[in-house]
DNA sequence: ACGCGATACTTAAGTGAACTAGGTATCCCA
DNA sequence: TGGGATACCTAGTTCACTTAAGTATCGCGT
């Protein structure tokens, strides 16, 4: 993750969760991230590109070679059925272990 | 940590916190995690004393040998003041992340 | 009397995600 | 002309965590 960065593990969640509403480059899930955590989440291109990779072979994305808002090309994600399913998973873990550290945190 | 396992780095937060009303020893930091996480979070032994023994020399916990509560030497845990300044620290950050995670997870 | 599970701690070896830090290339704007 | 944004890539390193093994004592049930 980044800048004073964190918690190794969410990266994949948060990329499925970028294109849950439909394709993405690469690029513009790393902007998503930023953007909609307001700069808490940077994610570094060292950790993107790689994560990306990572997910297309475990099946979780496809990839495919379209032409960017900007007239660029640009290597598109899409969420595949059995992603949208991890996904599901994922972040039930997530909610599962967040819910822990917080009782575990408020405990007196 | 363990189990279908869980998201690296809240390990140093969870046993900091453990040890925030007194002295422990890591056994009963371990035990501590588990029961107040209702098992969400079990933290394997390998996992739990290179954690203590880092943080010990990081200076933010002080170590000594005592009796427990079972009549054994167990080597019990204490939270210096820089370790309390870095629970401070450490759940702040774990706050601005678990939230900036949430605000994405609930993103239309 | 014997073994098993809980208590209590240790560490070597391996995995793998993320960080560091470079690199390529195009485009627009000052 | 040069910098900043767009868009991608990867080799090398670090370091937390997992796996898996070990030591030792104690209480309990059978």
């Amino acid at each position: 993750m980044a800048g004073s960065d964190l918690f190794t593990g969410t990266l994949d969640l948060l990329i499925l969760k970028a294109v849950t509403w439909g394709p993405r480059h690469g690029y513009a899930i790393g902007r998503w991230i930023r953007e909609t955590t307001a700069d808490v989440l940077v994610v570094q291109e060292g950790a993107l590109y790689p994560a990306l990779h990572r997910l297309e072979r475990k099946g979780w994305l496809s990839e495919d070679w379209r032409e960017s808002e900007t007239g660029r090309q640009a290597k598109y994600y899409t969420l595949t059925p059995p992603g949208r399913a991890h996904l599901r998973a994922e972040r039930k873990r997530w909610e599962r272990f967040s819910g822990a550290v917080a009782r575990a945190l408020a405990a007196a």
